[in-house]
DNA sequence: CCTTGTTGTAACAAGGTTTGTTTCAAACGG
DNA sequence: CCGTTTGAAACAAACCTTGTTACAACAAGG
């Protein structure tokens, strides 16, 4: 079960929001988004609060409350979601230091770590190629 | 702990076998690529398994036995040491199915798997740039 | 053929992550 | 003040990763 999802788990829910807002139905209730997901509500309200604190949605509290989007769908880019989301860089260095007596072990990390900052930086750019508009359409022609 | 460094410790691994090849010792043993890792030799048998399987390097057994580079540093990329370590793509989906009565549920599968691929696409790119002779010239830089 | 050094692999422990669930205080519109 | 919903904590179950021990299989060299 430890394969991280929560990309896929906030898309899905932008995207949910995105297709509910042009059926003018503009705020969600956790509930609301959880059934179309399929899981439960506090799943939702966690992944949800990942995008808050990142400005791509807005929450309203009390009795009537829920959750709205804070950027039209094509101004929400998938990288904008994975920066929401993932916090962890995409591959871990050794858990424990390297032998720093050999050469290979004093200079691997910052030699790998120049590789995979480019690594990165292609996944990020290819992200923001897609919008959650983007999505949406895909999603409606599949 | 569960944050996973594979493709860290078998471009080490690499790395390492083509320092020493280059200083004439062609042959080590899971013993002494572990001591410039600084793990137990286990853990270094089990990444040079799956470079084995990959083809990236060769064992002999027996006395005396140990592991050969099967190709040389400027020959093995990044990308095909992580085809050798990598097996799960990168972003997974739902773990259990979406609602699929909702238009969302039904069609965001495809829509993602679409653009997941591109993404990787230009991950394996990126990765295929760099080769351990690469990593190794930056490594001495270090 | 036997000794010896090394691999391949299984089994297990420790610690971490992820998802799902229950629970409840806090917020707030009406 | 009531009723609905969020935010967050606490916990369980399943799984992953690393590290460790143990040992059979293998083969080179005497």
């Amino acid at each position: 079960m430890a394969e991280n999802s929560r990309l896929t788990i906030a898309t899905h829910v932008l995207t949910w929001m995105a297709l509910a807002r042009r059926r003018g139905q503009d705020l969600l209730t956790s509930e609301q988004v959880a059934a179309s997901v399929n899981t439960n509500p506090v799943i939702i309200r966690r992944s949800l609060g990942d995008l808050r604190r990142a400005g791509l949605v807005e929450v309203r509290r009390g009795a009537g409350a829920g959750w709205i989007l804070a950027r039209t769908p094509e101004e929400i880019t998938l990288l904008d979601v994975y920066n929401a989301v993932e916090q962890h860089p995409l591959f871990a260095m050794h858990h424990t230091d390297p032998n720093l007596e050999c050469p290979v072990g004093k200079g691997i990390r910052p030699a790998l770590g120049h590789v995979y900052d480019g690594v990165e930086q292609a996944l990020r750019h290819e992200l923001q190629r897609t919008s959650i508009a983007d999505v949406l359409k895909r999603t409606l022609q599949e």
